[in-house]
RNA sequence: GGGAGCAUAGCUCAGCUGGGAGAGCGCCUGCCUUACAAGCAGGAUGUCAUAGGUUCGAUCCCUAUUGUUCCCACCA
């Protein structure tokens, strides 16, 4: 019996095992071939810092359900993984090991020790999450797996950044940038996380010189007064005219400085009067560049005052605003505070209040960069799924700084610019120069700084196919197909690819962004390492099966939006599995020994008409054909969620529910030719519905794939005689089934679904009367035209599944007995009778209910026809359906009166 | 300050271009029926946030309102 499932579902005994079979045959890769198409994701490159989250289980999964599918669309499908050398994220996450380690900074270390620490943990961590990868089960190419800071990476960011250079578009500028205190470095725009808080304004006078009333200025930040370079009052604000041009005296500090006409302050706000710190916001610097102000820092890059602030030098920024204030009110300068919210900004890595700081640093010209990723976007040319999320996108590159690209950190990629130290010369090239082109000076040294991690992130999609060399594999999968990462990122990467992808390659890096949302906890709050609320996907793939968790995954959301983690939707995604399991079980033992499996499989070469099959067969085959349609075109439209519900619904309510119980008598018969087709068919179609959940399961269904004996995956259902010409392979390098009109049974189906109408009647009333299931009843049927022969050519089902003894068909209504109940459907009336078990009152309430229901259809119908507007302008068919539907409803509705009446004369 | 999403059964959420409201979990009743109790059969439950509008017809389209979540933002 080695061809029969193990008795229980236990994905721990195939899931790895699977996976590894798959990975030693090549299975996951992708080889150049001109002859079919490519199918391209990059993997978004999971940070090297931690291990694998939910949000990665999500994002991963929908990306190997695509990949899976489109693999056995017969696309030539390659999912490149790798990693991301997070350098900032990474760097802090170091530097925190070796502290708590050793109790030493990166410092005492110095940078090329810091460094062999850093590519230590890369390898541990980095190894760490592609074993976990592995575990989800996701189908990507290992063999191209890629790092950030790997060569092929490193040459890619260095052309990038000399390209960029030559062309003008990177530049080295002195310029106010967000600086973080703690993580020592300074950010992009992005990287800075604004919150609204809850701070104050102070009002401080600024004595006039040479006496009389000063000027008031409102600040959030009196600390940053040390730096301020003038007053800044509207041009038109009557209450200052007479000030500007002269001058006012900074208090404590007793310098004076200038009063000056700026369109920037609004009268309205405030005094009306602005301080002006030109090294530390960034309305003040423009401010100071239009009248050439001096722009004077007094905050050190370590956030303690500097030499500027005096007495406070050395004091923490906050801890200096706390004594000045104290001062400022003493010496009555504080005019007064007002509470008021604050926008704050913070890093985005260690959540340190940003300093505005004046540096060297390097930066991206976004301007000309942003205009060609917009109008792809525009133009339709990238698309969005959901199409919302390209307002995210527009909004981002039409209100586009510049990008400041140098990051004062060790970890990540140097930058390839490079100082004389004699001439001062500046050389950005690709290979390091030797001596100094101007003055030939060998005393070259190369930039201290790296690079933003963003910078190397945005090649991702062609460095990892070998840009910038005119690689095979670069010119046969690029451009990729789908992005899929979450709403998050949108700013941080998906942009930056669109403009890096269109400057360096000159196109679009993937047609579609397939955007989600974030896992969050079965409350609804964000997962966090600080609320300790997150939920380790390897845990649940220990508990349930990876299978399991993705089915979860998939089901239940819809696109961009969140979803919450409930442990309940993955144990009922694990039920589902189990019921598969089980119901492949129950196939695989009914197919009987080699030579029945070769009887049964031989059907398969057969014309469909000369196959035997019956009505039943035909109508789960219909059932199936239709399931191809609606999935592969939800999968076509991205609509994961939707495919995996109709796979489930057909494997759980179609298949299992009714197909298998149809069947269960022929297996169980002795009529070897129907029992031939019974399995023939059910071996068949359990077939393709694997195929249709492989995406989603890829596990269970390779398993149980594994069982099926060899001839089945050689046959197939398709009408016509073109079968799959291959030998038995994996599942996952099968082919997806084909819709065939062919396969549409209308009659069977309405001849199958009138039996199973009639079964769930019968089950209602035995239900109502509370008859034992055991017990085995009677039932008279009273009908004619077409619904007879239908229930003539369906009796054995109704007696099998409705547990019936006896089937008679009557006349007229004198032929009953007095003790019987009653159901109707359209055209059929059921009786059972029941002797002893009958309960008048319950019947006479059940009828009543059924009869009720009838007259609110009944009415809502007829107030519909009765609307003259309905009539003249719905369509003819709606029009149509609905009169019948009203003379059926009617029909019925008599036919329960009648009933009623009958019950009601019994129950007096 | 600007923008977006969400509001549907007790809970978590589906609902594809407007034409009789769905699933899972939970709940009630009855079943260990030879694939499956991780199961089977039957059942109950909704002014589809509110108010208008468009339409023959609105959970779906438009407007406003309320509640809620999120994103963006250099206004002292």
């Amino acid at each position: 019996m080695e061809n029969i499932l193990a008795k229980n579902y236990a994905p721990k005994e195939f899931e790895d095992r699977l996976y590894e079979s798959w990975e030693e045959s090549g299975a996951f890769g992708a080889i150049v071939d001109q002859d079919k198409k490519p199918y391209t994701i990059v993997m978004p490159p999971p940070n090297i810092t931690g291990q694998l989250h939910m949000g990665h289980a999500f994002d991963h999964t929908l990306q190997d359900v695509l990949i899976r599918w489109k693999r056995m669309m017969g696309y030539n499908a390659l999912w490149i993984p790798g990693s991301d050398h997070a350098s900032i994220a990474t760097e802090v996450k170091v530097a925190d090991k070796i502290r708590e380690e050793e109790g030493k900074t990166k410092e005492d270390l110095g940078r090329e020790e810091f460094l062999r620490r850093a590519w230590e943990w890369k390898d541990t961590y980095g190894g760490k999450i592609t074993r976990q990868i592995r575990r989800l089960g996701n189908s990507c190419d290992w063999s191209r797996e890629r790092f950030t800071m790997d060569a092929g990476c490193n040459a890619a960011v260095t052309e990038s950044f000399v390209r960029l250079y030559e062309k003008g578009l990177i530049y080295r500028g002195n310029r106010l940038i967000n600086w973080c205190p703690s993580c020592g470095t300074s950010l992009s725009d992005a990287e800075v996380e604004h919150e609204e808080k809850t701070g104050k304004y102070y009002y401080i006078n600024y004595p006039a010189v040479g006496g009389g009333s000063g000027i008031v200025v409102a600040t959030s930040r009196p600390e940053t007064m040390f730096g301020d370079t003038a007053v800044a009052v509207h041009p038109d604000d009557e209450r200052y005219k007479d000030f500007v041009g002269k001058k006012v005296i900074l208090p404590i500090v007793n310098i004076e400085i200038p009063v000056i006409a700026d369109e920037y302050p609004d009268p309205e706000k405030g005094t009306g009067a602005v301080k002006i710190t030109p090294a530390h916001d960034p309305n003040d610097f423009e401010v100071g560049e239009r009248h050439q102000l001096g722009k004077p820092t007094c905050i050190n890059l370590d956030a303690t005052m500097n030499a500027l602030a005096g007495k406070y030098e050395g004091l923490d920024r906050y801890a200096c605003r706390k004594a000045l204030l104290k001062e400022l009110d003493e010496k009555g300068y504080l005019i007064k505070t007002e509470d008021k919210e604050i926008a704050i900004g913070a890093c985005y890595r260690c959540d340190t209040v940003i300093e505005p700081m004046l540096s060297d640093q390097w930066f991206v010209s976004m301007h000309e960069l942003a205009e060609p990723a917009i109008e792809k976007a525009l133009s339709k040319e990238l698309q969005h799924i959901p199409d919302r999320f390209e307002k995210t996108y527009l909004h981002w590159l039409t209100n586009i700084r510049d990008w400041c690209i140098s990051r004062q950190l060790w970890w990540g990629h140097r930058i390839p610019a490079y100082y004389c130290q004699d001439c001062g010369e500046i050389v950005v090239a690709r290979v390091a120069p030797v001596i100094c082109p101007r003055c030939g000076s060998s005393r070259i040294k190369q930039d201290e700084d790296v690079l933003d991690t963003w910078f190397s992130s945005a090649l991702w999609p062609f460095s990892t196919l070998g840009w910038p060399e005119k690689t095979e594999d670069l010119d046969y999968f690029y451009p990729t197909d789908v992005l899929v990462t979450g709403y998050d990122i949108i700013f941080f990467w998906v942009v930056r690819m669109v403009f890096s992808g269109l400057e360096m390659t000159g196109e679009l890096p993937f047609k579609y962004v397939y955007v989600h949302g974030l896992v969050r906890d079965a409350e609804g709050r964000k997962m966090s390492k600080s609320l300790g609320n997150g939920v380790d996907p390897i845990e649940v793939i220990d508990q349930y099966g990876a299978d399991a968790l993705r089915f979860m995954l998939m089901t239940g959301v819809s696109p961009g939006n969140d979803l919450k983690f409930q442990i309940d939707k993955v144990e009922a995604s694990r039920n589902f599995a189990n019921k598969l399991w089980n119901a492949s079980r129950f196939v695989l033992m009914t197919l009987g020994d080699d030579a029945e499996i070769l009887a049964a499989m031989s059907l398969g070469n057969l014309p469909m008409a000369e196959r035997g099959l019956l009505d039943e067969d035909k109508w789960m085959l219909s059932q199936l054909n239709c399931c191809v349609q609606e999935i592969t075109t939800n999968l076509e439209k991205f609509d994961l969620s939707l495919a995996a519900q109709k796979i489930y619904e057909l494997i759980w309510n179609t298949y299992c529910d009714w197909y298998i119980e149809l069947v269960k008598a022929r297996l169980y018969g002795s009529d070897e030719k129907d029992k031939a087709v019974a399995r023939y068919n059910l071996v068949i179609v359990l077939k393709d519905m694997l195929k249709m959940l492989h995406p989603f399961m890829p596990f269970i269904t390779e398993e149980i794939w594994s069982y099926l004996p060899k001839a089945v995956s050689t046959i197939s259902i398709e009408s016509n005689e073109a079968q799959e010409n291959r030998k038995i392979d994996f599942l996952m390098r099968s082919q997806w089934p084909i819709y065939d009109a062919a396969l549409a049974f209308p009659e069977e189906t309405s001849k199958t679904e009138l039996i199973m109408d009639m079964i769930r009647a019968i089950r209602n009333v035995r239900a109502e009367a509370e008859a034992a299931p055991s017990k085995k009843l009677k039932l008279m049927i009273l009908s004619s035209g077409k619904e007879l022969a239908f229930i003539q050519s369906g009796e054995r089902h109704i007696k099998n599944l409705a547990n019936i003894i006896e089937i008679s068909y009557i006349q007229d209504k004198s032929q009953l007995p007095d003790e019987v109940m009653s159901s109707v459907i359209s055209n059929v009336e059921l009786f059972i009778p029941l002797d002893d078990l009958l309960d008048y009152q319950a019947e006479f309430e059940r009828l009543s209910r059924e009869s009720n229901k009838m007259k609110v259809e009944i009415q809502r119908i007829q107030d519909k026809l009765a609307n003259q507007g309905f009539l003249a302008k719905a369509p003819a068919a709606i029009v149509e359906e609905e009169k019948a539907k009203c003379s059926n409803y009617e029909e019925m509705l008599a036919k329960i009166s009648e009933r009623l009446t009958m019950v009601g004369k019994k129950l007096v």
